[in-house]
DNA sequence: CGCCGGAATGTTATTGTATAATAGTTGCGA
DNA sequence: TCGCAACTATTATACAATAACATTCCGGCG
């Protein structure tokens, strides 16, 4: 793109802008390839193929909208099918669910660890994740009060990406 | 502790222990019936039966469970009964949805703006609410960032209460 | 009084999300 | 060849959420 290549920009900017996504892809794709067979999991053809569905944008993906993608392809046209695979690449960490939007987003970052956060488009469903610190201060502090072992967190905001602000500004005039 | 009473003694705290249920729910209740005159707009009966529901316990609960529970009581039985009155108790920020669990908590400090943050427990369902700052730090710089325009965030954290934790390493033992 | 408009409810129907339960398939080692 | 384990297929169902429309209640106003 585009990209500047200023060393600072965001990973948040990263996906809300243009930007050669064919990258993304075949980054993310080779990652989890590598995992998987360090792993021992098998990455079966239909893991592999919903993983390949939900890279094609950073834009969250219901799960029936996967089954569809997923039937129209050759593989199975049951609910389970499509939640089988999201289980399993969840699990493996390729993959996070928004709950927010109650669809899901392949993960930015397979390689590392992390407390997923989201930036939700409310206009345009577009997600940017950002690695965030294990857990937030505040509420580690919280849990430690209390006993309370943090098994695993998210965060999500929702809002307004600048684009859909830009239009949506441009509607109302 | 129990308890201690060390002057520090955190939200999440209070709600994972024994405590004088009663107060809360006349806390919060008072404190709403008092906000909702003062913006002029309707507490009506299902509403405030609605929110009286849902300050029973600390635990998160499922549209339909309220449903049901208003069905009893003598409201509506049909879902647009639960999640009109859900609706509304959400925007004026008596109650807030838990995403994870697609189920609904009393908010338990209604008199101030905040961040919602929750800690969940998987086992008995208990949500400990805890009040966060506006909006953290990490995501607050990412959104700058991309012109990303934050208009509402939550925080969610899974994983066993102290109680549920003790309980589990006894069966298992 | 009688009409109007808005807010709140009631009702029916539908769509989307998710899982339970069960059975069939494939590959592989003993 | 048997049996195990992992994966896949299918049916059915429960739960979550909203659309669309009818109805009621109440306050203001000519």
């Amino acid at each position: 793109m585009a990209n500047g290549k200023t060393g600072e920009r965001t990973a948040a900017a990263e996906a809300m802008r243009p930007h050669d996504h064919r990258d993304c892809i075949r980054r993310v794709l080779d990652e989890a390839e590598r995992r998987a067979s360090d792993d021992r999991v098998n990455f079966t053809p239909v893991r592999r193929h919903a993983l390949e569905i939900l890279l094609e944008s950073h834009a969250a993906m219901p799960a029936y909208g996967l089954l569809k993608r997923l039937d129209a392809d050759g593989f199975g046209s049951q609910p389970p099918v499509a939640y089988r695979a999201l289980d399993f690449l969840i699990g493996q960490g390729f993959v996070h669910k928004v709950e927010r939007l109650n669809a899901y987003v392949a993960c930015m970052y397979p390689h590392e660890a992390h407390t997923p956060a989201f930036l939700i488009c409310r206009a345009c469903r577009s997600v940017a994740e950002t690695c965030v610190a294990p857990t937030p201060a505040a509420l580690l502090r919280e849990a430690q009060a209390t006993g309370f072992a943090i098994e695993r967190s998210v965060m999500e905001a929702e809002g307004l990406c600048r684009a859909c602000a830009l239009a949506e500004g441009a509607a109302c005039n």
